[in-house]
DNA sequence: CTGTTAGCGCGTTCAC
DNA sequence: GTGAACGCGCTAACAG
């Protein structure tokens, strides 16, 4: 059989391995073979199979992004900005996604443990779990993202929930409200506990008390938002003067809530969220900004640092911004 | 060197092309010897590289995805049912993204020329490119999504774009409302045109004419929306009794300067719109639903059984569902 | 500077 | 049923 490569190293009277040195853009290389080289690659539109230079090289050069989280803009966000900076590297980017807790296992051993790719930036999972408990023996760059885990040895990107919550709050308060309300995700959740202590923190700094009773748990979704705000209501108690959601998701079930009701925000209620969704500003919702894209691209930076075994941070905090719309009373 | 397939080899008492067979399912061996084979492949934990694999059956399975399109939770619902059907099929995704037209050319020769991947599903390409001109040359199964390709042999998965046009229209229509504005994308956008094309059917079998200067061109993005709603409301002209967005973007767009310019909705102006975006149910926007899972399943259904070599339909059409909620007047 | 050789780790004959 | 031998396509090491 005669194969592309054949052609090409009879076309420019070489061996398979100086059409590779070319390719691969080695110095050691004649100009002028180099040229005959590369116009016989063209003649014979020779591409190299990628497959025989991963086994010699022993990597493939992608990169997988694993992700629990696909059902906001978070994901599509944070994956544009990875995939450009793999984009840049030559790398490429493998998708997963996880349909649930059961099936972290499944996943991290088909992506890590087959080594179908270099590194792993896992998005937003539970990374406290048994899984961790191997990490070192993965034996492959894991970068967090969304859930710092420094102490498991393991580089991180997140964003500045505390600063956040607390400008945010910061913001409420400057407007003169006192009875504040807070919807906050899950307890054991890192970004609402994170956010609910910078809240906490700029309510003190302002010497105004949040009453515990105040302090709703949620599970960052919309429904969740919807039935906290429902629940509110049905309880017959004097509404808030503001309400400062943890994340928009919740904010935008309440408001939602509220239009149903015939309630006006900021008029009757002001809102508040984080996230800076889509929907953020057509909503009109004040909310906290982040860099999605920005945490895709430390992410594949922190994990392509690693590959190449430069020291790397150990955690990377990209800032937020308040971003004032009219649901606050501005 | 003493590999980990050497280890299982020695404790199993067998050659590697026995393991080789336990590990792919082969009924050529003898029970026995399969479970001592599997006990020294756990004690070792071994786990065969895939890149010996894929350079030995001419296969990656990985199916990648390549998109424009990641802006709103479109392009992520249809990569999660993707994912599902992979899945299934122990298969991977990679992602890739075009950022802008000028890349396409050079993300498919990465892509598809380095065989990186057994098939490639194509979201919202415009595959009228000159890409195309060789697409018989690519020697892979590509399945287009969202953009037809039929007439270039290329299957494809796309909404039913008419039906859904035609359904929101006619709710319009049966509110009593006939002056209504179209909010279109652009003039050369095939889901545009087609669900353009479904209104328009709408509004001639319910005897109503709708005026030419009523309908307006824009991007498809919410800032288009806000602008064509601006440039209405500077007309000074009468305002229409509803405006159909051709998709949510736009509609929330309008519905963010109608709201701040005072006007209710639908109280002064009925909005419908068309994608069901994650935004309009909090929003209460009358919209077109379209399972974007269901494309991305079918999609990695057509690519398999290409694959596969089976006789694939050219064409799969979603199906539309009209959602009411309270910016129509209900 | 370039060619020859060897081997990456599998799956697959073809003997036995 | 099983093992030995081969080759997938490429690149690193060494020789010249």
């Amino acid at each position: 059989m005669t194969s592309a490569l054949e052609s090409v190293c009879r076309e420019a009277g070489c061996s398979a391995a100086t059409v590779s040195r070319v390719l691969n853009d080695s110095p050691l290389v004649k100009e002028s073979t180099r040229e005959r080289v590369l116009a016989a690659v063209t003649k014979y539109d020779y591409r190299p199979a990628p497959a025989g230079r991963w086994l010699r090289v022993q990597r493939t050069e992608t990169i997988g992004i694993l992700s629990p989280n696909v059902g906001s803009g978070f994901f599509t966000d944070v994956l544009l900005g990875a995939d450009a900076v793999a984009m840049e590297h030559q790398y490429h980017l493998m998708t997963a996604f996880s349909h649930g807790p059961e099936d972290h296992q499944k996943l991290f051993s088909r992506i890590i443990h087959q080594r179908r790719v270099d590194a792993l930036v896992v998005l937003d999972l539970d990374l406290h779990s048994h899984l961790l408990a191997d990490s070192s023996r993965w034996d492959m760059p894991v970068v967090s993202v969304c859930r710092p885990a420094v102490e498991r040895g393991i580089p991180s990107v997140s964003i500045d929930n505390h600063a956040g919550g607390y400008s945010v709050m910061q913001h409420l308060l400057e407007h003169g409200y006192r009875d504040i309300a807070l919807f906050t995700g899950p307890d054991n959740n890192y970004d609402s506990r994170h956010r609910l202590e910078g809240c906490l923190a700029a309510a003190r700094n302002a010497g105004a008390d949040l009453a515990e009773d105040r302090i709703h748990a949620g599970w960052f979704t919309m429904k969740s938002g919807k039935n906290l705000m429902q629940q509110m209501l049905d309880s017959g108690r004097k509404l808030p003067e503001a309400i400062l959601a943890l994340n928009d998701a919740m904010a935008m079930g309440a408001m939602g809530v509220l239009r149903e009701q015939g309630l006006s925000v900021p008029g009757d209620l002001a809102i508040a969220g984080f996230d800076d969704n889509e929907a953020a500003d057509s909503l009109g919702l004040t909310t906290i900004q982040v860099s999605h894209n920005r945490m895709g691209e430390e992410a594949v930076r922190l994990a392509l640092a690693a590959l190449a075994n430069e020291e790397v941070p150990q955690h990377i905090v990209v800032p937020t911004r308040l971003v004032v719309r009219r649901s606050c009373g501005c």
